[in-house]
Formats: structure tokens, sequence, C-alpha cells
DNA sequence: CGACTTGTTGATGTACATCAAGGTACGTGG
DNA sequence: CCACGTACCTTGATGTACATCAACAAGTCG
């Protein structure tokens, strides 16, 4: 039951002092689309860690922007065996299938504390008439994502432990580096090996093995979830290569 | 050296009697959006079995909606190990990841001889600007397709061979009657036991004895690589569940 | 010319031996 | 108590090897 650790404290931040405006990984706004964007935010979420933000079978009114915290977006077996499809950032938008679909067919899992900005769905149809440029920044975001779980299922369909693991790994890290959540090629990881196996579909005794290995290869470092990168060109010949993204990337 | 086998032989189909457009699973068009449409579409392309449409690391000019035959969309890593993604049939929409972010980063080959309704890429931006409910339509696309591949992700992650053999051949069979290629519970697939075992992430022999071990559930036969579903309650209890749209489905 | 035989190839089926990954159990350390 | 580390055994999945079977091409014979 800790108190969530918003980035100031509980006053919302209006949209042209966004906090994430600030990075340089994401495009600028036009003054039309900054006005657009904050007549459309309706509030701010703050969420605790373990928090459920999107429960799969469930219907949301309710469209997200992470602003400060981690996630994971995950599915379950009705017999409890749990994927983990992403791990969700600063900046990155939660809840589009679920508008587009009906209900959501995943869950949504604070990892942190978060603060999330908050739009309501029902007005999405507005964005889609007046901001076609908003419009296709939610097509990019979208596909985006897609291309992201292609990697991720050409990982875990193909690809051996370690490499999958040196791959996520690396992958996490470079997103990390992104928002600026890294500093002396170390992040501090919010989660336990568990979800680390939970999303590269191995068990939890063998992801620890496998974790074992990597940092015997002085690649990384792994100590109380501090993840250490020693020699980025190591992992990434472990991990057979990076994704990058080519282009500024938009955000709502 | 096959030719290509068009629907009608060798005459474009005009949008307005678009072949799909028959279909009952897939949304009526206002005339505002058909006469977009027509205007948008630059031609068909005519394909043969084999034909790779779309080369990983490569940009494509155009984009395409699948007008009849199969395809599949997939990944390979340096040393030649192949993930299926997932299969393209009629009605499904092609290249918006390239739009989105450059170069695609996968790459889709013909399984059949195809026809496919092309539009230049280049003139995405003018659909966005002026028809909305199209451009909610690619969101619905591209989210839709995340939501098959957090499906995918999840099975090959956590289901065990059975299951996910027994999913995915539910999973196709069904879209296969959604644009009705099935007869009396039958499909005639385009893929051979390898491509299965790629999209499953498994060895081939280990499909084939998966396979093998389903059939002698007496759900579902395989010949010839025509599938008959002959006990859908049984098929559907031993993938654990289906997964069904809820809403028609728009495509362009 | 047409029917039959032979050779080739690609897709399957199956039998091992082997190995990567899973599961359980029981440590430690904060 | 929960996350992590490791040992030990089990098992699901792989890889190799080889047999089967149908489709197809080429050549042969009546």
């Amino acid at each position: 039951m800790t108190t969530a650790a918003s980035p100031s404290p509980q006053r919302q931040v209006p949209c042209e002092k966004c906090p994430l405006r600030a990075q340089t990984a994401l495009r600028d706004f036009s003054q039309d689309e900054l006005d657009f964007v904050r007549g459309f935010k309706s509030g701010e979420l703050t969420a605790e860690a373990g928090t459920t933000l999107l429960v799969e079978g469930t219907n949301s009114a309710h469209l997200y922007t992470v602003l400060s915290g981690w996630a994971i977006r995950h599915k379950t077996l009705p017999d409890g065996r749990r994927q983990i499809l992403n791990f969700v950032l600063p900046a990155d938008f939660l809840g589009l299938q679920g508008t587009v679909l009906g209900e959501m067919q995943h869950s949504v899992e604070a990892l942190t504390d978060m603060v999330l900005c908050v739009f309501p769905r029902e007005r999405l149809w507005e964005l889609y008439r007046s901001q076609p440029s908003l419009a296709f920044d939610l097509t990019w975001i979208a596909a985006r994502e897609e291309q992201l779980l292609d990697e991720y299922l050409l990982g875990v369909g193909r690809r051996r432990a370690l490499e999958r693991l040196a791959f996520v790994l690396l992958h996490l890290f470079l997103r990390a580096e992104q928002v600026g959540l890294t500093a002396d090629n170390k992040v501090q990881f919010p989660f336990t090996q568990q979800h680390l196996a939970d999303a590269l579909g191995m068990s939890l005794v063998h992801t620890n093995k496998t974790l074992r290995r990597l940092t015997a290869s002085k690649a990384v470092r792994w100590k109380n979830r501090t993840f250490e990168v020693l020699d980025r060109d190591a992992l990434t010949s472990l991990a057979g290569y990076q994704m990058t993204d080519r282009q500024p990337r938009p955000f709502i």
C-alpha cells in the first residue's frame, strides 16, 4: 500500500508542459494538435504498483498515455499459465484494442506506481474527424506495436533461451534509455525473474539458469533487479541484432 | 510458371462490384467512401504462388488488399530459422507497417496464386485528411492484427504442442469460413506441414507427430492438405477456446 | 498415338538417440 | 516471507536417418 510517486505532487500537468514532451525521441506537436489534446484529456490517473489497470474480458471507457512508471501487458490461459505480451513504458499508449474490438483481450498491470493521462474513449471519433495527423499517429502506434510483437513472436518461436533473454533485455534497456530511465548503462528494472520468464515463455528455473549463463558472459550484470550493460556489442551479438526505431515517435 | 488464376480473366474489378463486398462479415461502405477508394486504387496485382510480395528490409511503394489467394507473413533470422507470423487471407490488408516505419520488417510470400488490389502509399495521407472513417478502419485493422499476434504469442509461449496446433488450425478454419473458402466443414489449405511447423515454432517432425495425435482424436482429418473439422466442439476444447470477431470487419 | 514402366522429387510418416527446457525440492539472503 | 540460486530427475521437443506415397517427367513398347 505505497502511495503513488507522482512526478509533481497531486497537480495535473498541463499538456503544454507535458514532461514527455521533453523527450527527444518524440515528435513535436503543432499548436492546433496541442489544443486538441488538451481538450481531449479528461484527467490523470495515479495507480499503485500491483494495480490491474485493464482487465481481459472487460470494457474500458478510457484510453491512456503513460506519463511515468512501468507496466506489463499480458494474457492468461484458463489454467493460469501466463504470457507477458510486452512491457509498457512512459509515452506508451494503452487501450486502443479495446476501442476497436469491444472488450479488452489482454490485461495491463502496473509494475511500479504510475501516472497516466486519461482520455475518454467515446470522443475518439472527434479525433479522427478533426485531427488527421493524430489519427495517423494512432495508426502508427498500433503498427509499431505490431512490429514489436512480430519480433517477440519470432524470438519465442525460434530463438534459444540465451538469445531470447539477451534480446529482450537489450530491447528493454534501449527502450528505457529512450525515455531517460537509464544512467551509466544501468536501469532499475521493476520486474522479477518470474516476470521475465513469463515474457520469454520459459520456466522460472530455466530463466534463472539462463540469466546466470548470460551474466557469466560478462556482457551484463543483474543484481537486485538492477540491470547493467557492460558490453553492449557483446550483448547485441548474443541477441542476434537489435531493433531500432527509424522515425520520431508520436504520442498522444 | 503457372498463369495466375484471376477471378475474372484479366479484367480489373471496379470497386463497386468488388467481390469482397459480397462477404457478410465485412462492413458496408458509404457512397462517399466508395468513391474515394475507387480513386485511391491504382491497379491490381496478380502474383503467382511462391512469389515474395514484400521483402523484409526493403521499402515498398504500395499498399495492398488481398482479393483472392493465400499468403504468409514471416520473419527470418540471419541463420535461416523462420517464424511465420500469420496467414494472409482475402480481405486482409498488407503494407501498413512499411508506411509507418519506413522499411518492412517482415516478408510476405504468396502460397497460392493471388490477386491484390494496389494503392499508392504516398497518397495515404489524403485518406487520413478526407476520410476519417477509413482512417479509423486502418487503425482498426492494425489493432485487430495486434490482437491476433497477442493470441499467437500466448500460444507459442505458453501452450503445449497439441493445444497450439489445434488452436491455429481452428483459427485458420474459422478465418477461411468467414471469407467463404470452406465447404462441408472442409478447407483446402495451401500450406505444408513445414509451414505449419514454422507458424507454431516447432520442428517439422514434432509437428507431424502432433498432427497425427490430433487426427487420432477424431476431431479433425488432414489428408493431402485438406483439413476437415469432424467435431468442432472437440477441436475447440483441445484448442482451449476460440477467437471470435465481435464487429463487422472493415476493409479498404 | 496411347499405355505402361522407371526415375525423380517433395511431402509425409516413424524410429531412434539426444538435448533443451520443465518441475520439484531445498537451499540462501534480505 | 519472497526473490533468487542450484541440484536432480523427468519430459517435451529436436535432429538425423530412413521408409512410404503421390505427382510428375521421361523413356519404352505395343
